[in-house]
DNA sequence: GTCTATAGGGGGATAGAC
DNA sequence: GTCTATCCCCCTATAGAC
């Protein structure tokens, strides 16, 4: 974890200008997708040469690192402690969906295209990426058998649960729209009614 | 419906040779992504040359079409009518979710591909597939609104439950692995379950 | 039905000036 | 920090022989 305060060599400065190009990076990447977005179409939307964009990043794969860093690290180390917090199992499971959906809403270039672009990272970056969905994913398991302990949840396979839990509410990630029927907050709530009926008797 | 009899121009025939190839393109896009594959690999895994492709397909597109066209319309043309079929409204809705999971279990290479690379294809040909797919979710939208009706469901929003229905019995499509811990079949009883336990009160 | 050869364009990335 | 110029590779697709 502590990994990601410096895991690359350049140094992270707080570097106002290289956020706003991996924004716009993110933005082309969702909408064509990385492989269908060249450096010449970012470095245009950018207003400067493609050459220049080597000034701030080693090279393409670095966009697309940094655009997924901040939705996967995000879930892990801003989220997840929800479920460390106070309320029985099913408020806390409740909060969580509610948040973990709110966090699409409000960052859904970056969960696009984390979730559809991994693979066009090298095999070290997937390998560190993994390792924050596989931390979340288990710490939500571990949630629910200890619900079942408490005797909140019915559930027959926590990690299938979770898996179907999982899937269920990084869907808006690929339907959601800000001007379409439904407000976020919305969904949010119908969310976290139906997984904690999902678990109930 | 009848214009996929023959939605392009060149003739249908039951070609093995081209099935063949369609089945293999379909197993590169799914390891390496559409874009991540081209025409020479596709050639030099079926053991001839690029330009050889072009005699049994248009372009790259057809072959991307083809693969996905399996899934779509299996999906409404062979699965959905499960839902016309005998039963109460929560066996047939089991039926379904079971059969659509083994569908994925059966297809995955397929059903990785048309779920990852739709917008690699042209616009019209999106539009169809979208077609098919609105059609899948509007007919089972329809199923719950009837099923809440009959007194058989509990569901505030039938639409939006649809689609957290449908994101999570698409999951599989993403995680399953054959040789994983979790057999499909069982996969398949656990979704139809937890789906069915989710529309009741 | 498959081949060789090639057209024509776009890709990521670098060198070095300013 | 941005520029111009350029390298080298791979891409899809076509022409035409066999």
């Amino acid at each position: 974890m502590t990994a990601l305060q410096r895991e690359e060599d350049p140094p992270r400065r707080g570097n106002a200008r290289r956020a706003e190009l991996v924004a716009l990076a993110g933005r082309l990447f969702r909408e064509r997708g990385y492989h269908g977005v060249g450096m010449r179409a970012i470095a245009e939307a950018a207003g400067i040469q493609a050459a220049s964009l080597y000034h701030h990043f080693r090279n393409k794969e670095e966009l697309l690192l940094e655009t997924i860093y901040v939705v996967d690290r995000d879930m892990v180390v801003e989220q997840l402690p929800i479920l460390d917090g106070p309320g029985t199992h099913r408020e806390r499971l409740a909060r969580l969906v509610h948040a973990h959906v709110l966090h699409i809403g409000a960052n859904h270039d970056a969960w696009r295209v984390a979730g559809r672009e991994l693979r066009a990272l090298s095999p070290e970056h997937v390998d560190t990426v993994q390792g924050y969905r596989r931390g979340y994913q288990h710490r939500i398991a571990r949630h629910l058998a200890e619900g079942v302990s408490a005797g909140e949840f019915v559930c027959a396979d926590p990690r299938l649960a979770t898996l179907a839990i999982l899937d269920m509410i990084n869907g808006p990630n690929e339907w959601y729209r800000p001007e379409g029927r439904l407000e976020i907050g919305r969904i949010a709530d119908s969310y976290a009614e139906l997984v904690v009926r999902q678990l109930s008797a």
